[in-house]
DNA sequence: CTGAAAGCGCTTACAG
DNA sequence: CTGAAAGCGCTTACAG
């Protein structure tokens, strides 16, 4: 099989102006499309040409270090467990980030903290976490390491959240089927405490706009056997319809009320939350709220360049497609 | 609040030569613990105390262009899905290379290849794919952007393969409980193909080994209604028993099954792999195989560090502990 | 509007 | 054994 000769020796810019006869500058002011250059376009053509003709690829750390900037965006996720969602929602922010000259790179801390975390190696332009706010212990070793831009803005405190109007959708349906004694199960995994909370937070509103009861607290740890001292909590306190942080704690509720003789969803309803592969293995299949992926993703895109070049933030959170997925483990009150 | 001042301007090497009144490269070499320097204790503690005091951090973008070395190794991921235990595996892996001096970064493929692959932009030292041989295409493009190792290495045709032990637990479990037509269900998503393959053609051995009958081929899609088809499929055949790819797998199986009227395990047993926590999440819990992960993570570090350093590969593979976890999904066969 | 020059913070051969 | 110097491949003010 033939294939093409590969040089040892990278392909450097003066490569491309020494063959082309122009200066180095010249060639770096149409690679980098600088702005407030009056440039010919037959030149730039030229240089496009040469430069794809010889297989330049920019050097990055070259460019770091001159001009500072790493054209890094560092997400910081929850080390576990990671929604199924967000890992679609951060495909589409790669891609959009891709086009604008940025890479995405994910980084989960170490739980205990031992090794050196990403950002310090990196120097990433941007830090954008998944996990709520940074601790001030994160955003001062970031700006020691010469993070320049974090989302959310550490220095704004009531910087815009992530839309999570999931539960609200959650709320609803079970209210639609006219259950008015809900619960509402969080993951006791202490990693995702803040994400549990805002989505717990927002079910408690939106029950609150229909006028319902506060809906009773329950919380599952997918380690052990608590899910079933939910159910049975839940039972005890009247509770007919569980809403659920994901499709994980969805899915242990339903096993447990199964093994506990509870049957789903005609005495208990329980919907989920993702749409994750889970909720459609599981027996009963589960109801869940589907989110559109793509949508977020570009908007997680947007918050990252616009903190990477000191642009304000888009101006309107997108109308995120949530959608929900009726399936089989809610069922109308009887 | 009052915290440590923050000086804006980042503290150099020269820096500490400096406020020592050393030499840069003496600097250089005791933070490099350069091999071959005479340098007193003395000195090098002076510059270990400097460097701490002044909050020193090497410039990675400066360092990697003088050495031409990133220091990065760069771990090429299955797009979809991520084993539950190989996260924990890299997780021990990133810690690993952590106190080498490497950073282990993970990056999954785009399935569209629309963006520029991570390597392009990282130039890590050494690429290791946890999806089998690189293709050719992906070597090209490694190589062209300076990639100087890749694992497994594309020019040893007979690299070693990881160890997957696994499915032959699987099998020998099912053979002890006393069931012999066995079948091996497969993930039908083609971006896991090769691993899925490996693990069916061990549980294959194992059968023979065991002088079964091959295992009957059975497939599965998690995103439709396939499972069913499997279940209908194995019963047809007179299987008794499956050993799934993965714990996913698994569950749509028994998920299938009991929609089917099917009873598991009392007449029809499914062991999974990775023991996830869908294994102990769903009704009845399944008998799975948990690995040891922090015991290959440490492997496949040091894979990464040789292929790195130019050294040869860690002499053997570590004894992986491999457990078969029995919990309600497997039964013997009466 | 264009081009030559300095400099980013390291590493590493090389001369004393 | 030690230290001054060149150089990695870019970017970017600055002078023509």
């Amino acid at each position: 099989m033939s294939r093409p000769e590969i040089s040892n020796r990278r392909v450097t810019a003066a490569d491309i102006a020494r063959s082309l006869g122009l200066s180095r500058a010249t060639v770096g002011f149409v690679l980098n499309e600088t702005p407030g250059q009056t440039i010919s376009e037959q030149t730039k053509q030229r240089v496009f040409a040469e430069a794809e003709r010889l297989g330049y690829r920019p050097h990055t750390a070259a460019r770091a270090l001159a001009s500072g900037r790493t054209r890094i965006v560092l997400v910081v996720l929850p080390d576990w467990p990671l929604d199924f969602s967000l890992r679609r929602n951060l495909e589409e922010a790669s891609l959009a980030l891709d086009e604008a000259g940025y890479s995405l790179i994910t980084y989960t801390p170490h739980p205990t903290g031992q090794a050196r975390p990403l950002w310090e190696t990196l120097a990433p332009d941007v830090a954008l976490s998944m996990v709520g706010r940074f601790s001030q212990q994160q955003v001062d070793s970031m700006r020691r390491a010469g993070v320049r831009a974090m989302v959310p803005d550490p220095d704004q405190v009531d910087a815009d959240e992530y839309p999570e109007e999931g539960p609200v959708l959650q709320v609803q349906h079970l209210a639609r089927l006219g259950h008015c004694r809900i619960a509402f199960a969080e993951s006791a995994d202490p990693r995702i405490a803040d994400l549990v909370a805002l989505r717990h937070s927002r079910a408690r509103q939106a029950a609150e706009e229909l006028l319902l009861p506060a809906p009773v607290a329950l919380s599952v740890n997918l380690g052990d056997d608590s899910a079933s001292d939910a159910v049975r909590k839940a039972v005890s306190a009247g509770v007919t319809a569980i809403a659920a942080y994901n499709d994980e704690v969805a899915a242990a509720l339903v096993g447990a009320a199964l093994r506990a003789g509870i049957a789903v969803p005609q005495q208990l309803s329980v919907v989920g939350h993702d749409d994750a592969p889970i909720a459609s293995i599981v027996e009963p299949q589960l109801s869940t709220v589907r989110i559109d992926t793509a949508g977020l993703g570009r908007y997680l895109a947007a918050l990252a360049l616009s903190a990477a070049e000191g642009h304000s933030p888009p101006a309107t959170i997108p109308q995120t497609q949530l959608v929900l997925v009726e399936r089989a483990s809610t069922l109308p009150h009887t």
